[in-house]
DNA sequence: CGAAATCTTGAGTATAATCAAAAACGGTGG
DNA sequence: CCACCGTTTTTGATTATACTCAAGATTTCG
């Protein structure tokens, strides 16, 4: 069962790297199993251990790790075309949970599959490969955020990742994108209690840089943004920067 | 030039991965150039395009990133066996430096050379991938721990991590280890001021949960210490964890 | 429309930052 | 070995950022 689900996979794969037609025609034939998230649900759960990994084919999904402490930790956000647990194909147990924000359209892609696929081409296995690197090189910069900006350098740059990783899939319109978090949500992502985020997000506000409406996120300023907020977008490593405007 | 260097290269691919020994032999034959690293050197620099990557055959380095407000977030610790920037393998430019912290002895390898491997030897791309979705792994938890720990948890989880990491390699005598961070240093990892680090320090010495000397940490209430953290191994996907005493 | 969830606002508080200065340490050369 | 220098660590006092608590407004959704 192919269809326009893996299509997603390969426009995220052409966004940072480059294919040959036999390695597109590879990724196509790729065997899914399509499933359908509510909003809230867990798609894989810390402590699972699959046999299978997914593509969120649409949809919006945040990966996330509970402390003994009981509070949470938003550790990475996820849209179409992202496989959250790609890493599952080598690393047994899953060590974070992946949760749907949105109804999420999931196609799961089994280890042995993916595997085959890379003993047979070696550039989609690099490829593969690559994207968790890029995975590894967004939570490094999630450290230095949460780390080391004021709360709202924070949450204006984790608004500036999320415009550019969605402008280089093509899934804006403009600086427009769906944007389904929660201010709690918000909160367990940028270390801040809902109260803050209400405040900062108001402040982001009064200086005209973002809007929120309808879960959906639009930048005013994608340049006051950029510069409030540090934002250099090479962590990101994308094949050619989607053009700022 | 291979010789002890690659051995310990070998020790970390062991501790996480089972190889075969045509894996290891194809290993030890990689071609190494043999470099030294001073205290506070650069190995390599966020903005580099390396084309080789290298091997921390002994010493102790840390992976930092420079925000474009001038703070330091220090986002990883290396130690010997650990192939700090293995992933420029698959991105071509550095998004983080890495620092010598004592005398350091590093084995160069050339990406070609890697490549080669790894299509030569599908285990052993695997074995490669699969460490670099542990150093991923390690930053979400950094991620966490950063984020939603108090100061003092903060601190004894960062303790743990490196305990648990050196022992699983060999590293250590009991729970004894060669830690050389200074605590502005630390303070740079654990988001806290280099005085507050010192309390934290205070604190966790009252306790007699560990002690620091001559650039050496000991842990001296390893249960302790590990209930106070909230500390789980999962994440550190060790082969088989080391016992714990 | 009503109930639940989410967001907003204000007031008081806590954790950790900053500032400042002194003590301890580590390496170097006499 | 010891005196000296720069670095690192410690301690105290003050301040700031963001948290908690609490209540009210708004939105969402069945």
């Amino acid at each position: 069962m192919s269809g326009p689900h893996l299509d997603k996979l390969l426009r995220k794969l052409r966004s940072i790297a480059s294919l040959s037609a036999e390695d597109e025609r590879a990724v196509m034939a790729l065997p899914v199993t399509i499933a359908r998230f509510e909003p809230q649900r867990d798609i894989v759960r810390e402590g699972d251990r699959p046999s299978r990994s997914f593509l969120l084919a649409s949809g919006f999904a945040v990966g996330s790790k509970v402390l003994s402490n009981g509070h949470r930790q938003i550790t990475s956000l996820y849209v179409s075309g992202d496989v959250p647990d790609l890493q599952s194909l080598h690393l047994d147990i899953m060590d974070m949970s992946v949760i749907a924000l949105v109804p999420c359209e999931v196609a799961f892609i089994e280890h042995s599959a993916l595997r085959r696929l890379c003993e047979a081409h070696t550039r989609l296995s690099f490829a593969l490969w690559r994207s968790t690197l890029i995975d590894a090189a967004i939570y490094r910069e999630w450290i230095a955020n949460v780390g080391q900006r004021p709360a709202v350098d924070r949450a204006a740059h984790l608004i500036c990742e999320v415009m550019t990783r969605v402008r280089a899939l093509g899934l804006a319109t403009g600086h427009t994108t769906e944007f389904p978090l929660t201010q709690s949500e918000l909160a367990d992502a940028l270390r801040m209690s809902t109260v803050h985020v209400s405040r900062v997000v108001r402040d982001l506000r009064a200086a005209r840089l973002v809007e929120f409406k309808d879960k959906r996120l639009h930048v005013l300023d994608w340049d006051g943004l950029r510069e409030l907020a540090g934002f250099d977008p090479t962590y990101l490593h994308l094949r050619e920067l989607a053009p700022a405007e």
